[in-house]
DNA sequence: ATACTAAGTTTAGGTACTGAACAAACTTCC
DNA sequence: GGAAGTTTGTTCAGTACCTAAACTTAGTAT
């Protein structure tokens, strides 16, 4: 079940045994702590698999007993649980932004041990460079003596730019001038473990979806996560999986358009979300009505006007500035126009903002879901929880560190 | 592999064989004619593995051999084939429509072998009459000695409504008044083969997209299907899955709000796609037009007004009323705000236009490829092929039908 | 102490895969 | 035409992994 082991494994045809160590996992990690006896109930396996099959995920640090509980007549149960903690194996998350590679340790049971955030250098970043980095923090973070890296199960890499999440490719990430790195194979050729690499907003989703649910397991219905911010992208996953698209685009949020007619974007539409709800759009929005109002009862003083950053103006409608209020309720209107669409059109049980604009919180909140009221269909409506991204600036490493977690207990059928 | 087998079966557990038939089976289908090194060579498996689990796909009428190669120096290799025709096994999709029952029979290779319509009975139709209509199509489509229906794989039934893909429940079907019907349990106990039950559109875009493909093998990237009619629909299909939702409504691509502060919808909302493009909007728009238009230049007299419906107006467009013409070029505008939204968010390779409107062809085609090419984003928009549904009503039948087939070549872990 | 109960382990038997040897059915070449 | 060579498909021995049933372990109940 570790890397070595896969790479000389008999002849990639023994699935059974995968399968039924996956479903061991899986279930004890629902259900513990839980014996023997029980996980042969719940999976329909037979105690002496179970047996066997425990025995190797305790040699392979995987899983625990945690001491007997009180008999009512009988042999008392031995309790099981997945390893937590540095005694048991962990995984890593990595997330790459234009200064920082911030990496997060989680173990078995996706709870943070450690973390780890290095400046990057400045200049460009060379790919090598940032495989020397990585190795470097994955010694951090894991203990010294463990230098074979046995404790790790694998790794998740973050990027900001376009990425194929199936060969692990970097396409093109425009903040390091890179196109067609194929990072991954780099990566475990010098961790020799198995790594993921996604980009960063994707994987952010992730560990917003995987963490708002308090068990790691999966839904198989559609999640939203939708990032705000000078862009608007956003990420579904279905079945526990990420839409990725055909080139590897899926997920444009942005570009939907809200207002046939409205402002032309960047990309040559007119009227997209993007346009007029991304934050330099409300910032242009906030200088534009700023002319009108009384300046007395602004957040922001007229001098500061010229320089007015996003950062700043999300400060001001945290500190209840009423026009910038304003600014963010009008914008919450354009975002619930396409979000009904969406939740109309994939039916969600759950939609996460996220992002930087999410951070206003009940400023944003409050009117899209009211204007979600006028605008969604009321069944899918009824049936979506909407709530505020929780994990900051962790989410990407703890998705990332998580699905290296999740792999552990799924079988990949390789067609 | 047949459903008696399939209830008394080992226990479950003895997935191997499964996942290799499975294998086999596919492999067989797609490199078609093929011998049993060849086959041994593109599974992975061994020779010998491959020659036993052959003789069983032989057994259950599922492959044939059909004699040997010429040989360039060794034994002459014997080519392989899924059993095509009565002679092998097959599977039957239905659809139900207000007032018709349609059944399709289709081999193991998609291919239609007979199709029979039944004129629905006056009045409620009752489930159980369902079921035995049903049951008397079945006898008509298959030969009759095979009594026992043991060529047949399955049954595949879409219906206008709500339906829970997984249960088979019919949840809602307004049409014939029924509500949470347990139609493929009952079925089932009636027919004796695994029966699937779901939305009818839905069905129609399996089909639709499935044999769009010259091959029954399912593409990993989303698919979408457009039912542009009175109302409008949609079907998304990942890794050839439907999407079906948290409340099994996803699709709901009529209720995209297109114009913002547009006309009321029946829903609520102000300006959804479909109350400006749905075909009530397009008969009325065309008789608003029709005011200001020269009446010599129209292809429906004036008489015709009060009367006029959506088939007459989709003959007038056929015909080449310019003015008719005018109405669906403004409908494709709004169409392709909508589509334009759907493509950068779910990145398809493939959008097939459904549905009665899709049957004028150009008139509609031609104008949607160009406002995508304003609206769109550039990367997702180039790999999406754009084309019309082109199976008419066999569309749903022949879904349901290579539903049911496909399911023999895939492996659904249970959890 | 003895009987009962339930959890976990051991064992014998079955299924399914693999590699290697073998049989079958060709072509080639002298 | 027969010997040699080649390739396909089958048979067979060995191995991995599962299950049911018997057994051991470790408790409670009386």
């Amino acid at each position: 079940m570790n890397y070595e082991q896969d790479t000389n494994q008999k002849n990639s045809s023994t699935i059974q045994r995968q399968v039924n160590q996956a479903k061991i996992l899986r279930t004890l990690r629902t259900l513990q702590p839980i014996a023997r006896v029980d996980l042969a109930r719940e999976t329909g396996l037979s105690k002496a698999t179970v047996s066997s099959i425990v025995d190797e995920l305790v040699l392979e640090s995987l899983v625990e007993e945690i001491g007997a509980t009180t008999s009512r007549g009988g042999r008392r149960r031995i309790l099981l649980r997945v390893r937590p903690g540095r005694e048991g194996r962990c995984a890593i998350g990595f997330e790459l932004s234009r200064n920082n590679l911030i990496g997060i340790l989680v173990d078995l049971e996706g709870r943070v041990i450690a973390t780890h955030r290095d400046l990057l250098p400045a200049g460009y970043l060379n790919p090598a460079s940032l495989v020397e980095l990585i190795q470097q923090q994955v010694q951090h973070l894991i203990t010294p003596q463990d230098s074979t890296n046995r404790g790790l199960v694998g790794v998740g890499l973050g990027i900001p730019g376009l990425v194929d999440p199936n060969t692990g490719r970097v396409l093109v990430a425009v903040q390091f001038g890179w196109s067609d790195i194929p990072i991954k194979e780099m990566l475990e050729i010098q961790l020799k473990v198995p790594v993921k690499v996604m980009n960063n907003v994707k994987a952010a989703a992730l560990g917003e979806v995987i963490y708002s649910n308090h068990s790691m397991e999966h839904s198989p219905n559609p999640r939203l996560y939708l990032s705000l911010g000078e862009g608007i992208g956003s990420a579904l996953i279905i079945e526990g999986k990420l839409l990725s698209g055909v080139s590897h685009t899926a997920g444009e949020f942005g570009h939907i358009t809200v207002a046939p007619n409205g402002p032309l974007c960047t990309c040559g539409n007119m009227g997209c979300l993007e346009a007029v709800a991304g934050l330099p759009a409300l910032v242009s929005r906030y200088l534009e009505l700023s002319r009108l109002e009384e300046p007395s009862r602004l957040t922001i003083t007229p001098g500061e006007f010229p320089y007015l950053t996003s950062a700043r103006f999300l400060e001001a409608v945290s500190a209840g500035d009423s026009l910038a209020d304003r600014v963010v309720a009008e914008a919450a209107d354009q975002i619930a126009i396409a979000l009904a669409g969406v939740i109309n059109f994939t039916n969600p049980e759950l939609v996460i903002l996220g992002g930087p604009l999410s951070q206003v919180g009940a400023a944003l909140l409050n009117p899209i879901t009211q204007a979600l009221r006028r605008r969604a269909l009321p069944l899918p409506l009824s049936q979506v929880r909407l709530i505020t991204a929780s994990l900051g600036s962790n989410a990407a490493g703890l998705g990332l560190g998580a699905t290296i977690i999740s792999q552990l207990s799924e079988v990949v059928l390789s067609r």
